[in-house]
RNA sequence: GCCGCAAUAGCUCAGCUGGUAGAGCAUCUCAUUCGUAAUGAGAGGGUCGGGAGUUCGAAUCUCUCUUGCGGCACCA
């Protein structure tokens, strides 16, 4: 006998072997009815498999939120059935749940078609309606693989081998059809319901490896009810009014023409938004010690030799030929431009930690299916920067580091940040024991942080060429996480371009360089924000913040006076002149998410009042020209300057 | 780079199985001076992404290149 313990504490003795299908019977019928699998000490398991030991029992009904994950696991499988019922001869491979829904990768010649998608979620309905029961079989290696062998099942045979040998083969049935699977799974199909939907196709590697097959993967989701797909869908749609392709043509920031894969034209509202962010990070660096410079563009093949970028990187540069028959190589990094400066004069340990600070525009040869909007170009620009300092240093640089970013990232309101340790690649540069240096340093900063309260992660083998770095990752508004800023610890480049200072027992040391970024990269950084605000910038970061739209020709006067004014204030402004209806101007310029509308007739002329209309708000607020430009002005002051003037830092 | 899809006016898109292009918005002109998300009328605007082929004839069919989109792989 066992004891089995229910959710209210109450238990009971049970012969060992009792399934718990035949516990919820024995409790009562209705729940028995009800429940779409079990959780066994909190684990999920099919509601048939039988309990063998003492355990903790709770039935999960199909609308609690652990039964999400098996709705859309079972929904994988009805899917694979669907698919190799129509389309005999496609492979299956795997489908696993994931974060909003879940995919089937198949292997077949022929695409899949947006007819074949219609045809697809027929057959799941059928299937579904069926309503069979998933039925559990542990088989054997050997019968398992003859299985999958006689039916041409070349991948499912590649997955069994794979399984270790301790580990039971589990295969779930569902009427004629079934699939090699750890489980666990709901009753029957009917329990999946007809909440689902197929979303997309997609080419994906088999086992994500590009050197492997190319597989179709149909990509699904299913909820417990449609109300809730319906929510989903309505999130989708509500993304894609946030992208920021499309607001950033809408508000006229940039463009990109065919001619120049990956690489921004920035318009002149754009250009403003760049610029301002350029210039509060240049006020943020300035106050923590940096000091800028600028690095050339082009650079001779040799230093990029000497670097490791020629050896490690090389299939990411662009490089060009002169006619003396020079290769010259376009910049991906500011590093080794830095080192330059860095060598140029003796340096002391006096002079350390060294911060060298530049806003960089590096090339990189992207791939071209990496390429997307101004979150990832070919050419942009970095907040770059490299610390010279000694060994001892890198913990309280990094943490510095660590301090700046988030009081930046806190300034544009991303609060939910995760910072990633990634260690050594495959594909490195430098001794192991330079690099065990490297990792125990950050390793501990890591520490550190968690100490603080962080939120930490560890990513083995992401790190760059020449060293292991930290990543910081925001959370924007509808949940997406986005990496931008990074601090990597280098010991071996400051060596490889001959970098050293005098230490103070006379002799020559070779410092540590610590790379580093907080936005990023610039354009991604202003898509992110884009995004993050669908377009509605706060005001200090908002190109155009004021417009001035007036009611008839007969406020030209005035506006006019608001316009300068409102200049004179430090605010950027236009005015809207046009003989247009008033409606016509608010709803042009609340498209273009201009966040400030003055609005001016003869009333607010008389009186020397504007009426204002704020970006998303019907309201109209009458104000004096005066109070309303002195709370702009005010509002319009980068959160740096306004803790300054207030005496905080 | 790989798989799939796409490219028609500044933007969004229509154009069936081949018979040499169309709408709305935007632009320009005229009228209107009208209080918070589209005033009306008229006009101009496209060698249908580039190249090659099939055909009497190609926006439409084929090949190829380019670019974009969705994923994969890569990544700031």
């Amino acid at each position: 006998m066992i004891s089995v313990t229910f959710p209210d504490g109450a238990s009971r003795s049970f012969p060992a072997g009792t399934t718990g299908a035949e516990i919820a019977r024995s409790i009562s019928p209705s729940l028995a009815k009800r429940t779409v699998a079990m959780a066994l000490d909190g684990k999920l398991a099919d509601l048939a498999d039988p309990l063998l030991q003492d355990a903790k029992i709770e039935f999960v009904n199909r609308d609690d939120p652990r039964a999400l994950e098996l709705i859309r696991h079972d929904a994988a499988h009805v899917l694979a059935e669907a698919v190799q019922t129509l389309f005999p001869g496609t492979q299956v491979t795997i489908g696993p749940v994931i974060e909003n829904g879940f995919y089937y990768d198949f292997f077949r010649n022929a695409p899949f078609t947006p007819e074949d998608f219609v045809a697809i979620e027929k057959k799941m309905t059928e299937i579904i309606a069926r309503d069979k029961p998933f039925t559990k079989e542990v088989w054997t290696r050997d019968q398992a693989k003859a299985w999958f062998e006689t039916r041409g099942e070349a991948f499912k045979v590649e997955l069994v081998d794979a399984i270790p040998p301790d580990q039971d083969l589990k295969i779930y049935k569902q009427g004629d059809w079934l699939d090699l699977c750890r489980g666990p799974h709901m009753t029957s199909t009917g329990k999946i319901g007809n909440a689902f939907k197929l979303m997309k196709v997609a080419g994906a590697y088999w086992r994500g490896d590009s050197n492997r097959p190319m597989l179709q993967r149909i990509y699904a989701t299913a909820f417990a009810t449609q109300a809730e797909l319906d929510a989903y869908l309505h999130q989708l749609a509500e993304a894609e009014r946030r992208d920021h392709r499309r607001l950033g043509r809408e508000m006229d920031l940039f463009h990109f023409q065919e001619e120049g894969p990956g690489t921004v034209f920035w318009h002149p509202k754009g250009w403003t938004l760049f610029q301002t962010l350029i210039s509060y990070m240049r006020r943020r660096q300035q106050g923590d010690g940096y000091v800028e410079v600028n690095t050339p563009q082009v650079l001779d093949r040799s230093l990029w030799e000497m670097s490791g970028h020629w050896q490690t990187y090389r299939e990411n540069m662009f490089t060009t030929m002169t006619e003396d028959e020079r290769v010259f190589a376009l910049k991906p990094m500011n590093c080794p431009g830095h080192i330059q400066v860095f060598k140029n004069g003796l340096k002391s340990y006096r002079d350390l930690p060294l911060k060298i600070a530049e806003f960089g525009i590096v090339h990189r040869y992207e791939p071209s299916g990496a390429l997307h909007g101004i979150m990832r170009v070919r050419a942009f620009t970095q907040d770059d920067a490299h610390i010279f300092c000694t060994e001892d240093q890198i913990k309280e640089e990094a943490l510095r580091i660590n301090d700046l970013i988030l009081s930046i990232y806190g300034d544009f309101g991303f609060d939910d940040i995760v910072i990633k340790l990634s260690t050594r690649p495959e594909k490195r540069v430098g001794s192991d024991e330079a690099w065990d240096k490297a990792e125990l340093a950050l390793g501990r900063v890591l520490d550190e942080l968690k100490a603080r309260g962080f939120k930490t992660a560890v990513n083995p083998g992401e790190g760059a060429f020449y060293g292991p770095k930290l990543e910081y990752t925001l959370r924007d508004a509808i949940g997406r996480e986005w990496q931008c800023g990074t601090t990597q610890v280098d010991f071996n480049m400051p060596g490889r371009l001959g970098a050293f200072y005098i230490g103070a027992d006379s002799d020559k040391k070779t410092p540590v360089m610590i790379h580093r970024a907080m936005f990023g990269s610039l354009e991604r950084f202003t898509g992110i924000l884009i995004e993050h605000f669908a377009g509605h910038l706060p005001l200090w970061l908002s190109p155009l913040q004021i417009v001035v739209a007036t009611i008839t020709n007969e406020a030209d006067d005035y506006a006019h006076d608001v316009l300068a004014a409102a200049r004179k204030a430090g605010l950027r402004a236009e005015a809207d002149l046009r003989n247009e209806k008033i409606n016509y101007k608010v709803r042009e310029h609340s498209l273009a998410k201009v966040p400030v509308l003055m609005v001016v007739g003869k009333k607010e002329a008389a009186e020397r009042r504007v009426s204002l209309r704020r970006l998303g708000s019907q309201e109209q607020v009458s104000m004096s020209l005066d109070e309303a430009l002195a709370a702009f002005a005010d509002e319009g002051v980068p959160p740096d300057l306004k803790r300054a003037a207030a005496g905080k830092v």
